[in-house]
DNA sequence: TTACATGTAAAGAAAGTGTAAAGGAAACGT
DNA sequence: ACGTTTCCTTTACACTTTCTTTACATGTAA
Protein backbone atom coordinates (compact mmCIF):
# COMPACT_ATOMS: atom_id res chain seq x y z
CA UNK A 1 0.00 0.00 0.00
CA UNK A 2 1.55 3.17 -1.01
CA UNK A 3 1.93 6.12 0.73
CA UNK A 4 -0.56 9.43 -0.28
CA UNK A 5 0.51 12.91 -0.93
CA UNK A 6 -1.48 15.96 -1.31
CA UNK A 7 0.39 18.33 -4.40
CA UNK A 8 -0.61 21.76 -4.44
CA UNK A 9 1.20 23.54 -7.23
CA UNK A 10 -0.35 26.10 -9.86
CA UNK A 11 2.35 25.70 -12.43
CA UNK A 12 0.57 23.10 -14.55
CA UNK A 13 3.77 21.72 -16.29
CA UNK A 14 5.63 21.16 -13.03
CA UNK A 15 2.90 19.69 -11.32
CA UNK A 16 2.65 17.15 -13.90
CA UNK A 17 6.47 16.98 -13.35
CA UNK A 18 6.67 16.31 -9.88
CA UNK A 19 3.00 14.27 -10.02
CA UNK A 20 4.80 11.79 -12.46
CA UNK A 21 8.19 11.51 -10.35
CA UNK A 22 6.51 10.42 -7.44
CA UNK A 23 4.43 8.15 -8.88
CA UNK A 24 7.15 6.62 -10.48
CA UNK A 25 8.88 6.26 -6.59
CA UNK A 26 5.30 4.27 -6.11
CA UNK A 27 3.62 7.36 -4.00
CA UNK A 28 -0.12 8.28 -4.64
CA UNK A 29 -0.33 11.38 -5.76
CA UNK A 30 -3.42 13.90 -5.31
CA UNK A 31 -2.56 16.53 -7.25
CA UNK A 32 -4.40 20.47 -7.43
CA UNK A 33 -3.69 23.21 -8.99
CA UNK A 34 -6.17 25.43 -6.71
CA UNK A 35 -5.56 25.87 -2.87
CA UNK A 36 -9.04 26.64 -2.34
CA UNK A 37 -9.83 23.09 -4.05
CA UNK A 38 -6.85 20.94 -1.86
CA UNK A 39 -7.98 22.68 1.63
CA UNK A 40 -11.73 21.60 1.16
CA UNK A 41 -10.36 18.05 0.06
CA UNK A 42 -7.64 18.32 3.04
CA UNK A 43 -10.78 19.27 5.15
CA UNK A 44 -12.87 16.51 4.27
CA UNK A 45 -10.51 14.09 5.01
CA UNK A 46 -8.09 15.28 7.04
CA UNK A 47 -5.98 12.27 8.18
CA UNK A 48 -5.37 10.99 5.11
CA UNK A 49 -2.19 12.43 3.92
CA UNK A 50 0.89 12.31 5.86
CA UNK A 51 2.96 14.14 3.78
CA UNK A 52 2.25 17.56 1.49
CA UNK A 53 3.79 19.40 -0.78
CA UNK A 54 3.35 22.51 -1.08
CA UNK A 55 4.36 25.39 -3.70
CA UNK A 56 4.33 28.93 -2.63
CA UNK A 57 3.37 31.10 -5.79
CA UNK A 58 0.06 30.73 -5.92
CA UNK A 59 -2.96 32.32 -7.31
CA UNK A 60 -6.18 33.04 -5.30
CA UNK A 61 -4.74 32.85 -1.90
CA UNK A 62 -1.13 33.80 -0.31
CA UNK A 63 0.94 30.45 0.02
CA UNK A 64 2.14 31.30 3.72
CA UNK A 65 -1.67 31.44 4.92
CA UNK A 66 -2.12 28.31 2.94
CA UNK A 67 0.11 26.93 4.71
CA UNK A 68 -1.35 28.19 7.70
CA UNK A 69 -4.60 26.81 7.10
CA UNK A 70 -2.92 22.93 6.16
CA UNK A 71 -1.37 23.20 9.46
CA UNK A 72 -4.78 24.50 11.76
CA UNK A 73 -6.69 21.10 9.45
CA UNK A 74 -3.95 18.73 9.87
CA UNK A 75 -0.86 17.05 11.31
CA UNK A 76 0.73 16.06 8.07
CA UNK A 77 4.68 17.12 6.98
CA UNK A 78 4.70 20.16 5.14
CA UNK A 79 7.46 20.52 2.50
CA UNK A 80 7.31 24.15 0.64
CA UNK A 81 8.76 24.27 -2.51
CA UNK A 82 9.50 27.76 -3.87
CA UNK A 83 11.01 29.55 -6.17
CA UNK A 84 12.33 32.12 -3.43
CA UNK A 85 15.64 31.36 -1.69
CA UNK A 86 15.60 34.07 0.63
CA UNK A 87 15.68 33.58 4.41
CA UNK A 88 13.14 35.62 5.27
CA UNK A 89 11.10 33.46 3.33
CA UNK A 90 12.07 30.60 4.79
CA UNK A 91 11.77 32.29 8.44
CA UNK A 92 8.02 32.79 6.98
CA UNK A 93 7.61 29.32 5.85
CA UNK A 94 9.04 27.71 9.28
CA UNK A 95 6.38 30.07 11.08
CA UNK A 96 3.67 29.08 9.45
CA UNK A 97 4.30 25.39 10.60
CA UNK A 98 6.12 24.20 7.58
CA UNK A 99 8.19 21.33 8.33
CA UNK A 100 10.67 21.91 5.65
CA UNK A 101 11.92 24.38 2.93
CA UNK A 102 12.92 23.60 -0.59
CA UNK A 103 13.84 25.77 -3.07
CA UNK A 104 13.44 26.34 -6.63
CA UNK A 105 15.36 24.89 -8.59
CA UNK A 106 15.89 21.12 -6.91
CA UNK A 107 16.34 17.72 -8.39
CA UNK A 108 13.18 15.66 -7.90
CA UNK A 109 15.56 13.00 -6.36
CA UNK A 110 15.80 15.42 -3.51
CA UNK A 111 12.14 15.72 -2.71
CA UNK A 112 12.04 11.64 -2.83
CA UNK A 113 14.56 11.47 -0.20
CA UNK A 114 12.90 14.10 1.54
CA UNK A 115 9.67 12.50 1.58
CA UNK A 116 11.38 8.54 2.25
CA UNK A 117 13.57 9.93 5.41
CA UNK A 118 10.30 11.60 6.57
CA UNK A 119 8.51 8.48 6.31
CA UNK A 120 11.03 6.50 7.25
CA UNK A 121 10.47 7.69 10.94
CA UNK A 122 6.67 6.39 10.96
CA UNK A 123 7.23 3.09 9.78
CA UNK A 124 9.22 1.26 12.13
CA UNK A 125 12.60 -0.28 10.87
CA UNK A 126 11.27 -4.09 10.32
CA UNK A 127 13.59 -6.00 8.07
CA UNK A 128 12.31 -8.93 6.03
CA UNK A 129 14.77 -12.33 5.72
CA UNK A 130 13.34 -15.33 4.51
CA UNK A 131 9.79 -16.42 5.66
CA UNK A 132 11.01 -14.08 9.24
CA UNK A 133 10.53 -10.86 9.93
CA UNK A 134 12.91 -9.03 12.18
CA UNK A 135 12.65 -5.63 14.94
CA UNK A 136 15.41 -5.19 16.02
CA UNK A 137 14.17 -2.36 18.54
CA UNK A 138 11.46 -4.19 19.73
CA UNK A 139 13.39 -7.61 19.94
CA UNK A 140 11.07 -9.40 18.23
CA UNK A 141 11.05 -11.69 15.65
CA UNK A 142 8.19 -13.20 13.38
CA UNK A 143 7.92 -16.05 11.59
CA UNK A 144 5.03 -16.33 8.89
CA UNK A 145 3.10 -13.17 10.66
CA UNK A 146 3.55 -15.30 14.08
CA UNK A 147 5.60 -13.59 16.63
CA UNK A 148 7.91 -16.33 18.19
CA UNK A 149 8.34 -16.16 21.90
CA UNK A 150 12.51 -16.09 22.36
CA UNK A 151 14.43 -15.49 25.48
CA UNK A 152 17.12 -13.28 25.32
CA UNK A 153 19.67 -15.70 23.90
CA UNK A 154 18.11 -17.35 21.86
CA UNK A 155 16.80 -14.21 20.24
CA UNK A 156 20.71 -13.69 19.84
CA UNK A 157 21.07 -16.67 18.17
CA UNK A 158 18.55 -16.82 15.74
CA UNK A 159 19.24 -13.03 15.02
CA UNK A 160 23.16 -13.86 14.06
CA UNK A 161 21.94 -16.96 11.79
CA UNK A 162 19.25 -15.02 9.89
CA UNK A 163 21.77 -11.97 9.25
CA UNK A 164 24.27 -14.41 7.60
CA UNK A 165 21.96 -16.45 5.99
CA UNK A 166 24.31 -19.77 4.42
CA UNK A 167 27.13 -18.59 6.91
CA UNK A 168 28.98 -21.79 8.88
CA UNK A 169 28.95 -20.71 12.74
CA UNK A 170 31.44 -22.86 14.83
CA UNK A 171 29.66 -23.99 17.66
CA UNK A 172 32.65 -21.70 19.63
CA UNK A 173 32.13 -18.87 17.44
CA UNK A 174 27.92 -18.69 18.74
CA UNK A 175 29.13 -19.35 22.25
CA UNK A 176 31.23 -16.76 22.40
CA UNK A 177 28.71 -14.28 20.44
CA UNK A 178 26.39 -14.95 23.42
CA UNK A 179 28.91 -15.64 26.66
CA UNK A 180 31.94 -13.23 25.42
CA UNK A 181 34.50 -16.08 26.20
CA UNK A 182 34.77 -19.83 27.98
CA UNK A 183 33.80 -21.77 25.30
CA UNK A 184 35.15 -25.68 25.95
CA UNK A 185 34.61 -28.37 23.27
CA UNK A 186 32.61 -30.37 25.40
CA UNK A 187 29.29 -27.99 25.75
CA UNK A 188 26.37 -28.89 24.60
CA UNK A 189 24.54 -25.93 25.68
CA UNK A 190 24.45 -23.98 22.49
CA UNK A 191 22.96 -27.01 20.81
CA UNK A 192 20.21 -26.80 23.64
CA UNK A 193 19.21 -23.52 22.49
CA UNK A 194 19.39 -24.33 18.81
CA UNK A 195 17.47 -27.26 19.54
CA UNK A 196 15.05 -25.15 21.78
CA UNK A 197 14.92 -22.66 18.86
CA UNK A 198 14.25 -25.38 16.45
CA UNK A 199 11.07 -26.17 18.41
CA UNK A 200 9.94 -22.59 18.72
CA UNK A 201 9.85 -22.28 14.98
CA UNK A 202 8.80 -25.71 13.93
CA UNK A 203 11.80 -27.18 12.35
CA UNK A 204 12.93 -30.72 12.28
CA UNK A 205 16.16 -31.33 13.04
CA UNK A 206 16.38 -34.20 11.00
CA UNK A 207 14.78 -32.52 7.73
CA UNK A 208 15.04 -28.70 8.67
CA UNK A 209 14.07 -26.07 6.67
CA UNK A 210 15.48 -23.46 8.74
CA UNK A 211 18.10 -24.04 10.73
CA UNK A 212 20.77 -26.94 8.97
CA UNK A 213 23.02 -28.58 11.05
CA UNK A 214 26.95 -28.68 9.73
CA UNK A 215 28.50 -31.67 10.76
CA UNK A 216 31.34 -30.87 12.50
CA UNK A 217 31.77 -27.52 13.12
CA UNK A 218 28.54 -26.48 13.80
CA UNK A 219 25.05 -24.54 12.71
CA UNK A 220 23.77 -22.34 9.30
CA UNK A 221 20.89 -20.48 8.45
CA UNK A 222 19.63 -21.59 4.95
CA UNK A 223 20.28 -19.48 2.49
CA UNK B 1 15.07 24.10 30.46
CA UNK B 2 16.33 24.43 27.61
CA UNK B 3 16.59 22.02 24.97
CA UNK B 4 20.01 19.69 24.63
CA UNK B 5 21.55 19.52 20.89
CA UNK B 6 24.99 17.40 20.22
CA UNK B 7 27.10 19.10 17.65
CA UNK B 8 30.05 17.66 15.97
CA UNK B 9 32.10 19.46 13.79
CA UNK B 10 35.61 19.08 13.00
CA UNK B 11 36.32 22.77 12.09
CA UNK B 12 37.08 24.88 15.80
CA UNK B 13 35.93 28.03 14.04
CA UNK B 14 33.08 26.95 12.72
CA UNK B 15 32.37 24.39 15.53
CA UNK B 16 32.83 27.84 18.18
CA UNK B 17 30.50 29.59 15.67
CA UNK B 18 27.76 27.31 15.66
CA UNK B 19 28.04 26.53 19.35
CA UNK B 20 27.32 30.20 20.00
CA UNK B 21 24.88 31.30 17.93
CA UNK B 22 22.75 28.18 18.87
CA UNK B 23 23.55 28.78 22.68
CA UNK B 24 22.46 32.25 21.79
CA UNK B 25 18.86 30.97 20.87
CA UNK B 26 19.08 29.25 24.29
CA UNK B 27 19.96 25.64 23.01
CA UNK B 28 21.89 23.82 25.80
CA UNK B 29 24.74 22.98 22.88
CA UNK B 30 27.45 20.12 23.39
CA UNK B 31 30.28 20.33 21.13
CA UNK B 32 32.38 17.85 19.78
CA UNK B 33 35.08 18.04 17.36
CA UNK B 34 36.38 14.21 17.23
CA UNK B 35 33.55 12.02 16.73
CA UNK B 36 34.65 8.76 18.21
CA UNK B 37 34.55 11.09 21.67
CA UNK B 38 31.08 11.82 20.51
CA UNK B 39 29.89 8.77 19.65
CA UNK B 40 30.67 7.18 23.27
CA UNK B 41 29.30 10.08 24.98
CA UNK B 42 26.38 9.42 23.16
CA UNK B 43 26.27 5.54 23.70
CA UNK B 44 26.03 6.48 27.11
CA UNK B 45 23.17 8.82 26.95
CA UNK B 46 21.54 7.84 23.71
CA UNK B 47 17.62 9.54 24.96
CA UNK B 48 19.36 12.61 26.38
CA UNK B 49 19.68 14.70 22.67
CA UNK B 50 16.99 15.23 20.24
CA UNK B 51 18.72 16.63 17.50
CA UNK B 52 22.31 16.21 16.22
CA UNK B 53 23.77 18.25 13.70
CA UNK B 54 26.90 16.17 11.75
CA UNK B 55 28.92 17.87 9.73
CA UNK B 56 30.34 15.48 7.22
CA UNK B 57 34.01 16.27 6.76
CA UNK B 58 35.58 14.89 9.94
CA UNK B 59 38.82 13.27 10.75
CA UNK B 60 39.28 9.78 12.24
CA UNK B 61 35.81 7.88 10.65
CA UNK B 62 34.03 8.57 7.57
CA UNK B 63 31.33 10.74 8.15
CA UNK B 64 28.35 8.95 6.96
CA UNK B 65 29.79 5.78 8.94
CA UNK B 66 28.63 8.49 11.82
CA UNK B 67 25.80 9.28 10.87
CA UNK B 68 24.75 5.63 10.82
CA UNK B 69 26.45 4.88 13.91
CA UNK B 70 24.57 7.66 15.62
CA UNK B 71 21.15 6.48 14.19
CA UNK B 72 22.14 2.92 15.43
CA UNK B 73 22.02 4.13 18.63
CA UNK B 74 19.75 6.67 18.79
CA UNK B 75 16.73 8.13 17.58
CA UNK B 76 17.60 12.10 17.61
CA UNK B 77 16.90 14.22 14.43
CA UNK B 78 20.14 13.94 12.41
CA UNK B 79 21.08 17.06 10.76
CA UNK B 80 23.73 16.61 8.20
CA UNK B 81 26.12 19.95 7.50
CA UNK B 82 28.08 19.37 5.29
CA UNK B 83 30.11 21.81 2.55
CA UNK B 84 29.76 19.30 -0.56
CA UNK B 85 25.97 19.91 -2.38
CA UNK B 86 26.22 16.82 -4.89
CA UNK B 87 22.80 14.86 -5.12
CA UNK B 88 24.72 11.89 -4.81
CA UNK B 89 25.79 12.64 -1.20
CA UNK B 90 22.53 14.31 0.18
CA UNK B 91 21.22 10.50 -1.65
CA UNK B 92 24.28 9.06 0.38
CA UNK B 93 23.26 11.25 3.83
CA UNK B 94 19.68 10.40 3.74
CA UNK B 95 20.66 6.76 3.49
CA UNK B 96 22.74 6.49 6.02
CA UNK B 97 19.87 7.86 8.48
CA UNK B 98 19.62 11.25 8.09
CA UNK B 99 16.69 13.67 8.92
CA UNK B 100 17.75 16.64 7.19
CA UNK B 101 20.88 17.98 4.35
CA UNK B 102 21.98 21.30 5.03
CA UNK B 103 25.02 22.53 1.96
CA UNK B 104 27.01 24.53 3.46
CA UNK B 105 28.12 27.66 3.59
CA UNK B 106 24.23 28.21 5.09
CA UNK B 107 23.13 31.04 7.54
CA UNK B 108 23.07 29.96 10.60
CA UNK B 109 20.00 30.97 11.85
CA UNK B 110 18.21 28.65 8.84
CA UNK B 111 19.72 25.74 11.22
CA UNK B 112 17.78 27.26 14.04
CA UNK B 113 14.55 27.55 11.87
CA UNK B 114 15.46 23.81 10.64
CA UNK B 115 15.58 22.40 14.66
CA UNK B 116 12.87 24.81 15.79
CA UNK B 117 10.68 23.56 13.48
CA UNK B 118 11.18 20.06 14.32
CA UNK B 119 11.05 20.57 17.95
CA UNK B 120 7.78 22.28 17.58
CA UNK B 121 6.38 18.47 16.31
CA UNK B 122 7.91 17.17 19.14
CA UNK B 123 6.44 19.39 21.43
CA UNK B 124 2.98 19.81 20.90
CA UNK B 125 1.19 19.67 23.88
CA UNK B 126 -1.39 17.43 23.87
CA UNK B 127 -0.61 14.12 21.84
CA UNK B 128 -2.62 10.64 22.09
CA UNK B 129 -0.44 7.42 22.58
CA UNK B 130 -2.98 4.26 22.90
CA UNK B 131 -5.10 4.77 25.76
CA UNK B 132 -2.66 7.88 26.91
CA UNK B 133 -3.26 11.12 26.91
CA UNK B 134 0.36 13.13 26.74
CA UNK B 135 0.53 16.60 27.68
CA UNK B 136 4.20 17.28 28.00
CA UNK B 137 3.48 21.09 28.97
CA UNK B 138 1.83 20.45 31.87
CA UNK B 139 3.62 17.11 32.76
CA UNK B 140 0.91 15.37 32.55
CA UNK B 141 -0.66 11.93 31.62
CA UNK B 142 -4.28 10.52 31.61
CA UNK B 143 -5.10 7.01 31.39
CA UNK B 144 -8.65 6.47 29.58
CA UNK B 145 -9.70 9.98 31.01
CA UNK B 146 -7.96 10.05 34.15
CA UNK B 147 -5.00 12.02 35.30
CA UNK B 148 -2.37 9.97 36.73
CA UNK B 149 -0.73 10.81 39.89
CA UNK B 150 3.19 10.33 38.93
CA UNK B 151 5.90 11.85 40.45
CA UNK B 152 8.86 13.15 38.00
CA UNK B 153 10.58 10.37 37.33
CA UNK B 154 7.67 8.40 36.78
CA UNK B 155 6.93 10.91 34.66
CA UNK B 156 9.65 10.71 32.76
CA UNK B 157 9.72 7.24 32.01
CA UNK B 158 5.92 6.73 31.81
CA UNK B 159 6.89 9.34 29.19
CA UNK B 160 9.81 7.86 27.35
CA UNK B 161 8.60 4.23 26.74
CA UNK B 162 5.13 5.89 25.50
CA UNK B 163 6.64 7.70 22.76
CA UNK B 164 8.37 4.71 21.85
CA UNK B 165 5.53 1.69 21.71
CA UNK B 166 6.99 -1.36 21.59
CA UNK B 167 10.85 -0.59 22.12
CA UNK B 168 13.00 -2.64 24.40
CA UNK B 169 14.81 -0.36 27.01
CA UNK B 170 17.51 -1.43 29.23
CA UNK B 171 17.63 -0.93 32.71
CA UNK B 172 20.57 1.45 32.33
CA UNK B 173 19.51 3.12 29.47
CA UNK B 174 16.19 3.65 31.51
CA UNK B 175 18.54 4.15 34.39
CA UNK B 176 20.48 7.18 32.54
CA UNK B 177 17.61 9.20 30.89
CA UNK B 178 16.81 9.53 34.76
CA UNK B 179 20.01 10.40 36.64
CA UNK B 180 22.14 11.14 33.64
CA UNK B 181 24.84 8.41 34.92
CA UNK B 182 25.57 6.09 37.55
CA UNK B 183 24.41 3.14 36.93
CA UNK B 184 25.31 -0.10 38.25
CA UNK B 185 23.83 -3.61 36.86
CA UNK B 186 22.55 -4.61 40.59
CA UNK B 187 20.58 -1.49 41.14
CA UNK B 188 16.75 -2.32 41.50
CA UNK B 189 15.84 1.47 41.61
CA UNK B 190 14.54 1.55 37.88
CA UNK B 191 12.38 -1.76 38.85
CA UNK B 192 10.88 -0.39 41.78
CA UNK B 193 10.00 2.75 39.43
CA UNK B 194 7.76 0.35 36.70
CA UNK B 195 6.22 -1.62 40.00
CA UNK B 196 5.07 1.85 41.03
CA UNK B 197 4.05 3.06 37.71
CA UNK B 198 2.60 -0.67 37.11
CA UNK B 199 0.21 0.22 40.36
CA UNK B 200 -0.77 3.64 39.36
CA UNK B 201 -2.09 2.70 35.68
CA UNK B 202 -3.29 -0.80 36.79
CA UNK B 203 -1.20 -3.53 35.33
CA UNK B 204 -0.75 -6.27 36.43
CA UNK B 205 3.02 -7.46 36.30
CA UNK B 206 2.24 -11.27 35.55
CA UNK B 207 -0.15 -10.49 32.99
CA UNK B 208 0.45 -7.00 31.60
CA UNK B 209 -1.62 -4.69 29.21
CA UNK B 210 1.03 -2.20 29.26
CA UNK B 211 4.49 -2.40 30.40
CA UNK B 212 5.95 -5.73 29.57
CA UNK B 213 9.10 -6.92 31.00
CA UNK B 214 11.70 -8.05 28.82
CA UNK B 215 13.57 -10.99 30.18
CA UNK B 216 17.38 -10.34 31.21
CA UNK B 217 16.97 -6.66 29.58
CA UNK B 218 14.32 -3.95 30.40
CA UNK B 219 10.73 -2.79 29.88
CA UNK B 220 8.91 -1.92 26.71
CA UNK B 221 5.26 -0.25 26.54
CA UNK B 222 3.02 -2.95 24.33
CA UNK B 223 2.70 -1.43 20.59
C1' DT C 1 32.69 -51.61 13.74
C1' DT C 2 34.55 -47.91 16.08
C1' DA C 3 34.99 -43.46 17.53
C1' DC C 4 33.06 -39.47 17.79
C1' DA C 5 28.86 -35.99 16.90
C1' DT C 6 24.37 -34.69 17.50
C1' DG C 7 19.47 -34.36 19.62
C1' DT C 8 17.07 -33.66 23.65
C1' DA C 9 14.68 -34.90 28.22
C1' DA C 10 15.34 -33.99 32.74
C1' DA C 11 17.53 -32.10 36.64
C1' DG C 12 20.28 -28.77 38.76
C1' DA C 13 22.39 -24.23 38.90
C1' DA C 14 22.25 -19.55 37.99
C1' DA C 15 20.33 -15.39 37.12
C1' DG C 16 16.49 -12.11 36.79
C1' DT C 17 12.09 -10.15 38.63
C1' DG C 18 8.42 -8.19 41.93
C1' DT C 19 7.78 -5.76 45.84
C1' DA C 20 7.45 -4.93 50.98
C1' DA C 21 9.84 -2.53 54.15
C1' DA C 22 13.24 0.54 55.76
C1' DG C 23 16.59 4.06 55.30
C1' DG C 24 18.09 8.42 52.92
C1' DA C 25 17.59 12.51 50.35
C1' DA C 26 15.34 16.26 48.77
C1' DA C 27 11.60 19.47 48.60
C1' DC C 28 8.10 21.94 51.10
C1' DG C 29 5.68 24.96 54.38
C1' DT C 30 6.17 27.82 58.07
C1' DA D 1 16.23 27.10 60.22
C1' DC D 2 13.16 23.51 61.54
C1' DG D 3 10.24 19.73 61.35
C1' DT D 4 7.23 17.58 57.93
C1' DT D 5 6.22 15.39 53.92
C1' DT D 6 7.16 13.34 49.76
C1' DC D 7 9.95 10.97 46.87
C1' DC D 8 13.97 8.02 45.72
C1' DT D 9 17.05 4.25 46.66
C1' DT D 10 18.57 0.19 48.92
C1' DT D 11 17.92 -4.17 51.00
C1' DA D 12 16.00 -8.52 51.48
C1' DC D 13 13.59 -12.47 50.20
C1' DA D 14 10.22 -15.20 47.76
C1' DC D 15 9.39 -16.46 43.34
C1' DT D 16 9.99 -17.18 38.33
C1' DT D 17 12.42 -17.92 34.19
C1' DT D 18 16.33 -19.09 31.83
C1' DC D 19 20.74 -21.38 31.19
C1' DT D 20 23.82 -25.19 31.71
C1' DT D 21 25.00 -29.79 32.68
C1' DT D 22 24.22 -34.54 32.63
C1' DA D 23 22.93 -38.68 30.59
C1' DC D 24 21.63 -41.52 27.17
C1' DA D 25 19.67 -42.55 22.64
C1' DT D 26 20.52 -41.84 18.03
C1' DG D 27 23.15 -40.67 13.98
C1' DT D 28 27.43 -40.24 10.91
C1' DA D 29 32.04 -40.97 8.72
C1' DA D 30 35.82 -43.82 7.76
Amino acid sequence: MSEKILLIEDDLEMLSLISDYLQNYDFDVQAYDKPKEALAHLKANPTHYKVVILDLMLPQMDGFDVCKEIRSISDAHIIISSARNELSDKILGYGVGADDYLAKPYEPRELVLKINSFLRRNTLSKKRVGDFEIDEAKMEISLEGYRLDLTKIEFDILLLLLSNQGKVFSREVLFNAINGIGYNSKDRTVDMHISNIRAKIGDDPKNPKYIMSVWGIGYKMVG
